[in-house]
DNA sequence: ATAATTTGGTTTATAAAATAAACTACTCTA
DNA sequence: TAGAGTAGTTTATTTTATAAACCAAATTAT
């Protein structure tokens, strides 16, 4: 009846950067941090995560000498997302008859 | 750009029995247990939470000598597990050009 | 009659997650 | 060269979710 939500992504937090990545294909930490709202720390940890979970690909480098963190989403984070949204549906409209 | 979700239905378990209750208006505690696969226990926790929630109302009885637990929605549940959905719509439809 | 099992839960304990606070390392500005 | 800013990471705290243990009464089996 109801299917099972994917707890990486269920959370508001790797679930917006997710969202965002989807859209932009690649993205500063500081761009998902003011477009999140997410404090510094608390979007770091949620990014390895997603790391660790094969759904985002981090690189990071330097840009005019500070340090810059890229974050690009993988077909596995595509793939994830596209499950969760079908996942989701099935709280969405409800329906006891099934 | 991301709408908040709220926390009291951003759990697998909440989200399904208040999707239940949306669709059935009121069921008994087993049935739910039945249709969300939750252990007794776990229901029992995130019942109390939805109810300290003002969320659902529960209504203990005694059937057939034995103890009978009602749920039933509430406006605010309903208006609450709405505000939801399109807070989650949000994240659905990536879009970064807002 | 009484012991074991089942029903319908609640309470307590443990594990996992989210968040916040503190810290690191370096850079820029006055 | 002291202070503030950038770009994060690490650690600690709080909150959640889940599981395990427990409870009271009812039923069934012996």
């Amino acid at each position: 009846m109801f299917k099972a939500l994917d707890p990486i992504l269920h959370s508001q937090l790797r679930l917006a950067v997710v969202s965002l990545l989807i859209s932009v294909k690649e993205a500063e930490f500081t761009y998902l941090k003011e477009k999140t709202g997410a404090t510094a720390g608390n979007l770091s940890v949620q990014l390895g995560k997603l790391k660790d979970a094969g759904y985002i690909d981090i690189h990071k480098q330097f840009k005019d000498n500070y340090p810059l963190t890229l974050c690009k989403i993988t077909k596995k984070g595509v793939d994830a997302f596209e499950q969760y949204v079908k996942a989701l549906q099935t709280y969405m409209k409800p329906d006891a008859t099934e």
